[in-house]
DNA sequence: GGGCTTATGTCACTCAGTGGCACAATAGCG
DNA sequence: CGCTATTGTGCCACTGAGTGACATAAGCCC
């Protein structure tokens, strides 16, 4: 949540506010140069001119502070499946990729694809961070479940909301992995092409047939 | 020198085999009764008779220990998908279903199903569980795509063998939720049957329809 | 038995993360 | 302005996971 609004903010959010990014920016950045595991918090600490001690009343584990920007997006996205009015009628699964879609979209314009991106390629190298940002997914789309069957009625024991929510994530990742590899400036824009990219393959991963060539049978 | 060593085994390798079976049945008792984040590994170790430094012989980290039953499965089933011989010529998600069921029923018959639920159980409270446990999900379906793309030459541009794959991993973990929350002995058999179900739940993920009652439309 | 390989134990260390407490900065008030 | 309650921060000591180096014990093979 960074709905930064300066005259609302009494100075001490603001002060906090500007730690929180500072601490952002700089893990990302050192995280990127060094390696995450080669860091150590004394050192982001020391470079942010914060105590070790200051770091955890931010964030809960070195890990949190270098996935903060997708964790921020599905936060986003779970708000929006809560609060938006929706529409009634259509595939479900084609509701959520819109709903996904218009996230993305919303996401802050300055320096948030440029983190996400960051991130992404460290989650990439780094199991613990990968394994944080799985579990996060896990909860995430969990309570969007619980949002999907309270708003549609959906009957507990029908699988197939919670598996098209899985669906969903598992073609996020798809697109986000095409547009880290991707060169040049990230933008939001270019994730949401990846992302619908990623959606229209949806329906023919249940269809989708083995050839019947004739290979090595294996043995 | 004496005869046939049992089992093809020689007794440096049995004794491995039943120290990492103590540490894993170990480890699932107290982490069940104690909790997981609140036993250490200095305990443990203590109770097994063998040494920290050891521990971190049979085991990369304390999740690990923890874990190893599914761990255990999805190495199994992605070696079958390798070396099995595979039908061709049917959609690829029946076939993933079909080996999937194949691999549970396989594991092994003594204890495997009771540490599962064990596992899975303590994995649904523990959030590092669950974080590892998702991470070597999602290492395993890496493997296993490349394996698929070698075997049946699919293009590595193609997204659906992907999100195949994550389905499969999807329903599996419907599976395990429900097997776990049912009360009496834990079987295969169990596992297997619900595994059926959520596989027959997959098709219907990406058609169902949001009903068009009228709900409250949210705002 | 003797020599080779492999598993295990011991010790010392790094680093993430926590609890407690003192101190400093800000907010709010007269 | 000063005074006080609140809240953020620094410092210190501590726990516990995980690692590296090296010595020793156990199993293996002749």
């Amino acid at each position: 949540m960074s709905t930064v609004t300066p005259g609302e903010l009494t100075l001490r959010e603001r002060k906090k506010l500007r730690t929180r990014e500072a601490l952002i920016d700089t893990a990302l950045r050192r995280f990127t140069a060094q390696g995450f595991d080669d860091t150590t918090l004394d050192e982001l600490c020391a470079e942010v001119e914060i105590s070790k001690r200051t770091f955890f009343r931010y964030f809960a584990t070195k890990e949190d502070v270098a996935t903060a920007p997708t964790q921020d997006m599905w936060a986003l996205f779970l708000s929006g499946l809560g609060s938006r009015r929706l529409p009634r009628g259509g595939p479900l699964m084609e509701l959520l990729g819109r709903e996904l879609l218009a996230t993305v979209e919303e996401m802050p314009a300055g320096g948030w694809a440029e983190h996400a991106v960051l991130s992404c390629r460290l989650a990439a190298a780094t199991p613990s961070m990968s394994a944080h940002s799985l579990q996060f997914c896990d909860r995430t789309t969990r309570a969007a479940l619980a949002v999907l069957r309270e708003r549609f009625g959906f009957d507990p024991r029908d699988l197939r909301p919670r598996l098209a929510l899985d669906l969903l994530v598992a073609a996020f990742h798809c697109a986000l992995e095409e547009w880290t590899a991707r060169p040049g400036p990230a933008s939001r824009e270019g994730l949401a092409a990846c992302l619908r990219e990623a959606l229209s393959a949806v329906p023919g991963a249940v269809t989708l047939e083995v050839a019947d060539r004739q290979g090595p049978g294996g043995g």
